[in-house]
DNA sequence: GCTTTAGACGTAT
DNA sequence: ATACGTCTAAAGC
């Protein structure tokens, strides 16, 4: 049994799952509560909505606004297969504020695999927790993004990061 | 400088 | 077999 929490500020809804104690799946905002669970619950069989981790959704809230994150590696679930679980483990590395390219991970899991990296990416379950958004391009173009291209520009912003024209300014 | 081309990798469809 | 949140090198404008 899974457990779902939800923060919602103003227009944007925020969803975590945990099961076992561990976070098993987070979101990107949405502008429902109906969107925002639909999307956490998605692959999920049997779960119980509480606000018994609402701290952990507001967390979310909080990264999506460009503060640093609290939650800890040992709060998230990261059983994956062996390739996602390298690409998310050095995701994880990148500090706030920080970018990296997809060449630079591949390059760190001893791989050219750089497409296959960003279909592990694209699959992160645990989306603003493990820092997708600051995976860019080698070009310092911003490339896609689940959530869009806009929303991963606006995170990066919040984080300091000045952009211009879709590339990242030095 | 820009664009297009092709082949490289792991995974899901 | 093909498509993808990509990269590089080469070619042409």
């Amino acid at each position: 049994m899974a457990i779902v929490s939800l923060f919602n500020h103003e227009e944007l809804y925020f969803a975590i799952a945990l099961q076992n104690g561990k976070i098993i799946k987070s979101i990107l905002p949405k502008s429902s509560k109906k969107e925002a669970l639909e999307e956490v619950t998605n692959g999920i069989k049997s779960y119980e909505i509480s606000d018994k981790y609402k701290s952990f959704a507001e967390e979310l809230y909080h990264i999506y606004n460009g503060k640093p994150s609290i939650i800890k590696e040992e709060d998230l679930n990261l059983d994956f297969k062996t390739f996602q679980k390298k690409v998310l483990d050095e995701v994880l590395k990148i500090p706030h504020g920080n970018i990296k390219t997809y060449k630079q991970i591949s390059k760190a899991i001893n791989s050219r695999a750089y497409r296959a990296v960003g279909t592990a990416i694209a699959k992160n379950p645990l989306p603003l927790i493990i820092p997708c958004h600051r995976v860019i391009r080698s070009d310092l173009k911003i490339g896609n993004f689940y959530g869009g291209t806009q929303m991963k520009k606006e995170i990066l912003e919040n984080e300091g990061i000045k952009i211009k024209d879709n590339k990242i300014q030095k």
